[in-house]
Parts: C-alpha cells; sequence; structure tokens
DNA sequence: GAGTAATAGTTGATTTTGTAACTAACAAGC
DNA sequence: GCTTGTTAGTTACAAAATCAACTATTACTC
C-alpha cells in the first residue's frame, strides 16, 4: 500500500481498453461496406441491415427486425419508410392482427440485397484473410460472446 | 454454372458478417461503461476519449488526439470545448506556433479520468473474463489489426 | 517581403439520432 | 361491452453528428 497520489504509474492503456478496440475495429471495418451502400444506393447503416435482414431472413415485421438487429423502434421505422419510398419494400397488414405490418422485399430490393450481398461476401473474405481459419472462426465466437448473439 | 436465378441458395449469414459482429459487439460492450460516463459526469462518447487520452498519454494537441483516436477535428474541437467549460482541461497557446494549443487535463480532470479508468479497468476485466487469457490476448491482436493500430 | 498555399482549430447549416409523446388496434378483467 | 392496460408503429422535438466554409497563423516561393 504505497502514497497513491504521486506514487501510483498509470498502467492503464487506452489502446488495450476492449470497448474502445471494439469500436476502433468496428468503425474502420465498416468504413469500405458503407462506402458502397452509400455511394450506389444512398443507403444509411439501418437502411442497409433492415434491407439484409429482409433479404436473408424473408418477411418480417418491423418490430422483429428491431429485435433481431436490437434498432431502436424508430430508426426501424424511418429506414422502413425510406425503404418503400425507393421501392425497395412493400407492407402488407397482417389480416389477423391490423397493427402488424408483415415487410417483404420487392423485385427493385431484391436485386440491391444480392447486388450488396456480393460485396459482403466478398469484403468479408478480405478481413477474414486477415487471420487463419482458425483464427476468424474464434474471432466470430468471440464476437458473438460480447454482443450477446449466442 | 447452373442458373443463378432461381436456383441460387442464399448461403450468407448476417450474423457472421464481420463488420456487422463488430458493430453489434463494439455497441454491446460500451453500454455499460457509457452509463457511467454518461450519468456520472454527463459526458458523451467523444469527450471520454479525449479525457483517456489526455490523462493516460499526457499533455497533446487536438489534432494529435483526433489523429490518434481517428476522431473528425470538428468533434475533437466540440468536445475539448465542452471538458474546458467543466474546468477538465486547460489550454495552453503553444508559443512558437501559436495556432496550436497544448491540452492538459486540470486537477479536476484528472481526478474523473482515474474514477473513470477505475471503471474502465474493471469492465475490462469483466468482458475479458469471458474467455481465456489467451483467446482474449489473441482478441485485442485481431481487433488491433482489423483497426489498422498496429 | 508580397503573394499563395497549407495548417490548427472554430463555426454554421444540414442531416441523423435519441427521447418522449402520440395514434390505432388488440387483450384482459370484470 | 366497457374500462384499463399493452403492443405496433409513427411523429414531433431536442440532441448530436456530419460537412463545408470560415479565421488566424505559419510556411513556401519567387
Amino acid at each position: 500500500m504505497t502514497q497513491d497520489k504521486s506514487a501510483k504509474k498509470d498502467d492503464f492503456d487506452l489502446q488495450e481498453f476492449l470497448p474502445y478496440l471494439l469500436n476502433r475495429a468496428a468503425e474502420e471495418s465498416s468504413l469500405e461496406f458503407q462506402q458502397v451502400y452509400k455511394d450506389r444506393y444512398g443507403m444509411l447503416r439501418t437502411e442497409w441491415r433492415v434491407l439484409f435482414h429482409l433479404g436473408n431472413y424473408g418477411e418480417m415485421t418491423a418490430k422483429e427486425i428491431g429485435e433481431r438487429a436490437k434498432i431502436h423502434k424508430t430508426k426501424v421505422s424511418r429506414a422502413v419508410s425510406k425503404l418503400e419510398q425507393r421501392r425497395y419494400l412493400a407492407r402488407n397488414r397482417d389480416t389477423s392482427d391490423r397493427r402488424v405490418e408483415q415487410l417483404t422485399l420487392t423485385s427493385a430490393g431484391q436485386t440491391v440485397y444480392r447486388d450488396l450481398r456480393l460485396v459482403a461476401e466478398a469484403y468479408d473474405s478480405k478481413l477474414a484473410g486477415l487471420f487463419s481459419r482458425d483464427e476468424a472462426k474464434l474471432l466470430r465466437k468471440m464476437l458473438r460472446r460480447l454482443a450477446h448473439m449466442d
């Protein structure tokens, strides 16, 4: 127990702090993909996420998308509106519960999805290529754990 | 080469897409720490980052902080103003180049930094505790690689 | 050393996000 | 069947992020 005021050495390292590292890695690794969906389709982050949820998992409600992707309902609502304006998705009132809207991609939306999916796949391979196959697998597993997605 | 229109199966999985996983993990793992600096000190993300840079690395200019942390200069500028208002940091005009301001934490700022650093250390340990020591070490290494911090 | 370019940092306008309050539809209790 | 509560989704307003233009100072060039 030394005097903590002057004798304490600062052995903390911001660059090792996991939340900081995770954010830096996330931002950096989003840039290149962002460029594509932004420049090519004028989409925002939430918009491609909604598009991908519908493209990848099929028909779904706004609420389900929000829960799966952990996006707040107001953000989902706005993204859905914008994607609808651009005719990338269509809403269908659920007949048994008229509060609910089933969302599906239009064929234009599917085309966009398929295009972006190709970009995503290529980019993911590029990122994963920074590591060995086992390391990449472990990385995904650890990220899922951190994100409570397992 | 099969007909790609109908025969193509969608084997892409959004939940395995690294930029998506990284963002989800980053958001999730920031929440708990955010709660502290936000509720306890009314700070924003950029503000604690600036505070930590000064606390952890010592005197620095706004430009250096921006480069190290990859934060845009307007964001740094506003964070510095707010931290100055709260008397957490002081500016010193560089005598040899009067465009430049050397920034340092005041003793109040150091106190806040030390408090938050303790929280950060504890939280980092908690997160790292989800993995083995080797895994955690590898995780940080991989994140640094992805963030171009190596 | 006057003129032009570059740099550190700030400010203002626009866009995007976050928070809370809202509407419309359904559910439950009695 | 009517009050009370809950849920899906939207809207309005405030807070924050982004982008471009700006000031002040220094560096470069002739």
